[in-house]
DNA sequence: TAGATTGTTAATCGATTAACAATC
DNA sequence: TAGATTGTTAATCGATTAACAATC
C-alpha cells in the first residue's frame, strides 16, 4: 500500500472519472482503457492511469478497466461507500437549487439539515426538509453526525456562518460566498465561487470593437 | 509590451485579487503590499508580484499598490471595462440564483436573456427579465450583441443547449451541468460543477467509524 | 501467438518560490 | 538617508507526458 501523498490535482480529476464512468455504465459498457477515457475527458492517457495507479491496479493489461469494478473503487476512495450528512445554511435560490441535486447526489452523500438566519424562512419546507433557525445548528450537527457545511450565503455573512460551523465540529466546508474564508487548518474548505469562472472566462475572449483606435500607449 | 502566453493559472487568480481588491477599497483602504495580499489570500507575495507584472508594472518599489488604480487594470485586463452581455438556459433554481447575481456583478457583464425548453415557464419573470423559448435564442444573440452563455440545465440536455449556442455564435460557455461538452475549439468553455468541488471534499475528511475491523485487504 | 493496454520509470515541461538589484 | 517593497532572474519544486517492459 503506497504512502505517498497524494496531490490534489490527482483527487480533483477523481469526481471527473467517476462522473464519466456512471455515464459509461448507464450505456451498459463493460471496459474502458485510458485511451478513450482521454479522448472523451481530454486528458492525457498516461495521466489517468498513473492517477489510479496511486489507489492500486485496477486494470487488466491488454484489457483496460473494467467499468462496474472502477466505479466501485473510486466510489470507496472518495468515501462514497458510507453515508456522509452534510449541512447547508442559506435557503435562498442556490440554498434550493443544491437540495433539488440531492436526489442527483443519490449517493450516500446527503443534505439532511437546511438552515436560515431570517426568521421569516424557518419553518418553510425545501424537499420536505423544514428550514431551521442558525441557533440549531449546533445541536443538530452532532445529532445527525454531520460533517459536511454549505455556505450559500451572502458574502458579508459568509465568515460568521463558518466560525459557527468551525465550532459546531464540521471537518470541510463547501463555501459559495465570493469571498475568502479564515478557518482553522483542520478544518477543509473549497470554493465553488463561479464569479472566478465567470469572469476568467471574460479574458479569453477576443478584443474586439474598442480596438478602432489605440489612444495611449500606457 | 510582453507577447508571453500568460497561463491559465495566472488568469485565474486576477478574479480573486479583484474581489479582495474591491473590498479593500470599500474599507477605504489606499494602499497594499503582495505581502498584505498573499497573507490574506494564502498566496506567495513573490507569485502574486509575478502575476500582475505579466501585465503591466502596477506597483511601486517601497509603497506597493494603490488599491484604486490595480482595481482599474484588471477590470480592464478582465475586460471588464467594457460592455458584455450573457445569456442563460435553464430557468430553474439554479438559473435563478445566478441572475440575483446580477446585481452582485454590478459590472459591466449582465445577464440579459433568459432561456427554458419547457413552454410552462415561458413568459414568467425572473427579475424582470421574461423567460423566453429557445426557439429565440438564436435571434436574441445577435440582436443583443450577447457572447457569453450559460447552461443551468440537467446534464441530459447540457449538450444540445451548447450546440445551439454555438450555432448562434456564442464565443465563451459556462457550463454548470455535470457532463462533460464538446465544442469547437474557439469556443472556450468553463465548468462550474460544484459536484466535484463536493465529492473531493470528502476525500480530505478523516476515516472513521468503519475503520474497527480490517476485513480482506485487496 | 499477435495485438492491446496496463503500471511505472525516466524525461520534459511548467509553475512556484527565493533572492536581490533597483528605487520609491 | 534608511527601510520597504517592487519587478525580475535564477533555483526549486511538482506535475504532465513519453516510453516501454510486463502481461493479459
Amino acid at each position: 500500500m503506497k504512502q505517498i501523498k497524494i496531490s490534489e490535482a490527482v483527487v480533483r480529476r477523481m469526481p471527473i472519472y467517476l462522473q464519466y464512468l456512471n455515464e459509461l455504465h448507464k450505456r451498459e459498457v463493460q471496459t474502458v482503457s485510458s485511451q478513450d477515457l482521454g479522448q472523451k475527458l481530454d486528458l492525457n492517457p498516461a495521466q489517468i492511469r498513473k492517477d489510479l495507479a496511486y489507489f492500486g491496479e485496477f486494470g487488466r493489461k491488454g484489457v483496460g478497466y473494467d467499468v462496474s469494478y472502477l466505479i466501485e473503487k473510486i466510489r470507496q476512495i472518495l468515501k462514497l461507500d458510507q453515508p456522509l450528512n452534510v449541512a447547508l445554511v442559506g435557503a435562498g435560490n442556490l440554498g434550493h437549487a443544491l437540495c433539488n441535486y440531492n436526489t442527483y447526489i443519490k449517493d450516500n452523500m446527503k443534505i439532511v439539515a437546511v438552515f436560515d438566519a431570517n426568521l421569516a424562512k424557518i419553518g418553510t419546507k425545501i424537499n420536505n426538509l423544514a428550514v431551521l433557525p442558525m441557533s440549531e445548528l449546533n445541536k443538530m450537527v452532532s445529532e445527525l453526525n454531520i460533517r459536511i457545511g454549505i455556505i450559500t450565503v451572502p458574502a458579508i455573512e459568509a465568515q460568521n456562518v463558518a466560525n459557527q460551523f468551525v465550532e459546531a465540529g464540521i471537518e470541510g466546508i463547501l463555501n459559495f460566498a465570493p469571498t475568502i474564508l479564515k478557518v482553522p487548518e483542520e478544518v477543509r474548505i473549497h470554493h465553488a465561487d463561479f464569479t472566478t469562472e465567470l469572469l476568467s472566462l471574460a479574458y479569453y475572449l477576443e478584443n474586439e470593437g474598442e480596438k478602432m483606435y489605440e489612444p495611449t500607449m500606457d
